[in-house]
DNA sequence: TCCTAAGCGAGACGGTACGTCTTGTCTTCCA
DNA sequence: TGGAAGACAAGACGTACCGTCTCGCTTAGGA
């Protein structure tokens, strides 16, 4: 079984590639599954022996992506160092430049959300055991989470949409400056 | 002409009710628009007479939101007064839910953001001419005006999407707590 | 309405046009739909909005000439004159040559011979009713009929896979001799 | 390699067996390969290591049919005792009706046809060395014997498709009444 | 009063994509 | 080594929707 096993990841990697590329040259609502499939020399129905549609290849890469950010940023605290670990999430969104940029700019950036918000709530027991935290403050834990999650992702949108005018280390201060810091402060 | 206008208008309301009505039952992307046209009893063919497609009629009821929102926040100050500003916001919302939850649940919240980064720009001129704002901050005003605006707009779709757990002043007092006083003191 | 009937029709035609022509260059079975609206210079979901499958529109071409048969048949009658009778079809199938060569070869011949089965059981009433008639035979009236019709579509059958070895009359002569006339006395 | 041959012989059985059992259920055309392998416990691969196609599968078992049939016609006349080859046809049918049923009612009689020809080519010799006959009819031989073995079975189809509404001693009357007899002395 | 232009309903149509289905090939694993 | 398992390419099928078009009806505002 193992053999097959193989033989089916390698062509998921395939459609992921091929997804990935077509939607940088033509933006995610335009890339049709004959598209890929093409693209990936791989046959038409074999795509929906892998995947139901178009959004669940896309919920694959960003599973994958989730795994890969969440063990980078597990060594640094967003508590005790929000710069560095803001300038540490630029770095890594400036290496993988072409994977974000298809993920955020696929017209919902929503759906990308979704599995970044897991992300928020599984350090939510990082920020909440800190002791440096000290009691309910007068923003909802759920709101603050959330607020984190979400702006980061979408400045980081607007840094990648906007090419980039600054660099990394600029966009973590940025991004202590104007979320991290505010929402730990209003969480207190 | 005039009573011409007043026809086309008739049936361009027509056409929103329905695409508002049907977005609440199934989802903006799997509203058709023959389903619209069937709603708002209304041949086929008419809708393309009015918009090229779904999302520009989409825009057009967008664009009479705006007015009404910029119109109704004119008078406040979002420097002088955060707190109220915020909560004059979310009552907004609240007693416009029904639209809100449509425009910003379809799929695609970014094209509902377009709009409103619009009336940000607009508010920019308000902003900076404050006689309360010094410099130039740590945080170029760009970033600023559309990390505000964005929060915003996430943080209203959060309490939407939750059934509004918090009453309208309480969102007020988060929203300028978490985005507007930091955005504020970080463009300083 | 006269006008769209009018469309309507048209394209029937072309789509019927197609299927004869494709069966005639590659087999019934082997024609696409695709084939035939790409002959047609139809749209390829226009053949749907027409016919739910191919078979229905063989039936439609089917209809048509059965109506046409038996027009032509009308006038003589099959009791009377069998030899005279069996020539006229085999001079009909001669003039309509590659059109019956379609219907008869296309895979299931027996599809065809439901239509016929009809005209036999309309004919019925004319052979029953004739003065020369006396009483119930050996063999069932609905055996009878059934064995007229098949036996003549088959001989028709064999006749042009042959490529038509015999004039008409001759046809017409044998079909009385091993058909009609056997089947005529066995319903006396 | 007996033992071999055996096993060989053993997957054909069941995937003819599969193959009559599903054409009763639902019709020879809508039967699939996948049908047919999962319904013999065989793998799908398999099939075709033995047939091309399901085309060739009936044909098997058509073969195996015909070498009975003749078998069992052997001893008999057509010419000296019409009506008791009739019956004893008739009989023969009665006994596999449920393989008849299938052979004669997948869509396509006409392949069924063709072994059946056959046989007729391997009767001609019997009945044109046959004392009785005399010299060339008005009837040319290949029509008569098309017409004598293409009518015996659609009468068959009949009886079949009709519930067997008369006893086979009865169809072998009408048989030699309606088709034998006429055609032994069309040829004469 | 008529008439001319516009909005409109109806619906056929070409076209594109989808997701399903089947066939026949090929490769890997197992007894 | 032969058969089972099943991934796969190829491609037809029938459906859904889109956007375009043509036709004929209605209805107003100007002649």
């Amino acid at each position: 079984m193992d053999r097959i096993d193989r033989r089916v990841k390698r062509t998921q990697k395939l459609l992921q590639k091929a997804l990935i590329a077509l939607t940088l040259e033509k933006g995610y609502d335009h890339v049709t599954i004959r598209d890929i499939t093409d693209r990936a020399d791989v046959g038409y129905a074999t795509f929906f022996r892998h995947y139901p549609d178009k959004d669940h290849l896309l919920e694959d890469i960003l599973e994958a992506m989730k795994d890969e950010f969440l063990r980078l940023l597990a060594p640094y605290s967003i508590i005790t160092d929000p710069q560095k670990t803001g300038a540490l999430i630029f770095e890594y969104v400036q290496a993988n430049q072409e994977l974000c940029q298809v993920l955020l700019n696929s017209t919902d950036t929503m759906s990308v959300l979704k599995p970044v918000q897991k992300i928020g709530l599984q350090e939510e027991r990082l920020i909440y055991n800190h002791p440096n935290r000290s009691g309910e403050g007068v923003v909802p834990k759920e709101i603050a989470i959330h607020h984190l999650m979400t702006s980061l992702v979408m400045l980081i949108r607007w840094w990648l949409e906007n090419d980039m005018p600054y660099p990394p280390e600029r966009m973590g201060q940025i991004a202590a400056e104007l979320i991290i810091l505010p929402t730990l402060k209003a969480m207190q």
